[in-house]
DNA sequence: AACTCCCCCAACCGCAACCTG
DNA sequence: CCAGGTTGCGGTTGGGGGAGT
C-alpha cells in the first residue's frame, strides 16, 4: 500500500486562484485562524482546494504583509551573503527579509540573481577557462587539484588550505587558493577557486571577511552547477 | 498581424521532519 | 516506541505574457 494522498485528488481544483477563491480563503482565516488543520480547512471554508494549496496560498499571497516587487540592494546582499554561507535554506534566508516569501526569494534567485552573480563571476570563470594545464608547484589534496596559490583569504576550519607538495617527501599546508574579487550593485563579492583533477574547474563565493564556508559551484558540461 | 522564443513566477509535487494518540 | 497524519521545505513545472522576428 503507497503513503495516502493528502486530498482526494479527483474532486479539488488545481492551477491558479481565482478571486474569489482567494476572498473565500482570506475571509474564512481572518475570522477563524487557520485551525492548525490545513486539510481541514478547504472544505470548511468552502474551498475545493487542496489543504496543501491553501496553505501556500496564504503564506505566499494572502497573509498580511506581504512584500511583492522589487528587491533592494540590501537584500541582495543579506540572500547573497546567506546563500554563500548556508546554501539553499530558502526559508532561513526568508526569516531574515520580513515581508518576503521563501518562494519568492527561490524565484528570485533562480532567475535573475543568479544570474546577476554569475555575471560577475564571469572573468573568474573565463581565467579558469584558459587555465592550460597544471603550474610547476601543483598540488594534490583529497582528488583536487589545487594550484598557484595568491592568496589573501584565510579559512576558519582549514577547508581551503591548499596542500603544497615539495616532492622530496616534505609537505606544507598553505592557506587559501586563488581568490578574485568583483563589484556587484555596490556588493564586494570575493570568490575563491581552483580545478580539481579531473580538469574541470570550480569556484567558492566566500563572504566579504574570506572565510568560505559556502557551496562549491563547478562547470559541468558547459552548465554551472552548485556540487 | 502572426508566430516563435524565452523569461518569470505561481503553483504543484515529493519527501523529510514533526506531531499526536 | 511506533504508526499514521500533518506540516514545512526545496526542487521543478508549466502557463501567461512580453520581446523579437
Amino acid at each position: 500500500m503507497g503513503r495516502a494522498p493528502c486530498c482526494d485528488k479527483a474532486n479539488v481544483k488545481k492551477g491558479p486562484w481565482s478571486p474569489e477563491e482567494d476572498a473565500k480563503l482570506k475571509e474564512y482565516i481572518d475570522k477563524y485562524g487557520t485551525g492548525g488543520n490545513w486539510i481541514a480547512l478547504p472544505q470548511k471554508a468552502g474551498l475545493k482546494r487542496c489543504g496543501k494549496s491553501c496553505r501556500l496560498r496564504w503564506l505566499n499571497y494572502l497573509r498580511p504583509n506581504i512584500k511583492h516587487g522589487e528587491f533592494t540592494e540590501n537584500e541582495d546582499r543579506v540572500i547573497c551573503g546567506l546563500f554563500a554561507n548556508i546554501g539553499s535554506r530558502w526559508s532561513i534566508i526568508a526569516a531574515q527579509l520580513p515581508g518576503r516569501t521563501d518562494n519568492d526569494i527561490k524565484n528570485y534567485w533562480n532567475t535573475k540573481l543568479k544570474k546577476k552573480l554569475m555575471a560577475a563571476a564571469a572573468p573568474v570563470l573565463q581565467a579558469q577557462e584558459n587555465f592550460v594545464g597544471p603550474p610547476q608547484n601543483y598540488q594534490i589534496k583529497d582528488n583536487l587539484l589545487m594550484f598557484g596559490s595568491e592568496a589573501s583569504c584565510s579559512s576558519s576550519d582549514g577547508s581551503s588550505n591548499n596542500l603544497i607538495n615539495h616532492g622530496n617527501g616534505e609537505r606544507e599546508y598553505e592557506y587559501g587558493g586563488n581568490y578574485g574579487e568583483v563589484q556587484m550593485g555596490g556588493l564586494q563579492q570575493s570568490f575563491l577557486y581552483n580545478g580539481n583533477i579531473d580538469g574541470n574547474q570550480r569556484f567558492m563565493i566566500s563572504n566579504g571577511d574570506g572565510d568560505v564556508n559556502g557551496n562549491w559551484i563547478q562547470k559541468q558540461n558547459g552548465e554551472i552547477k552548485k556540487i
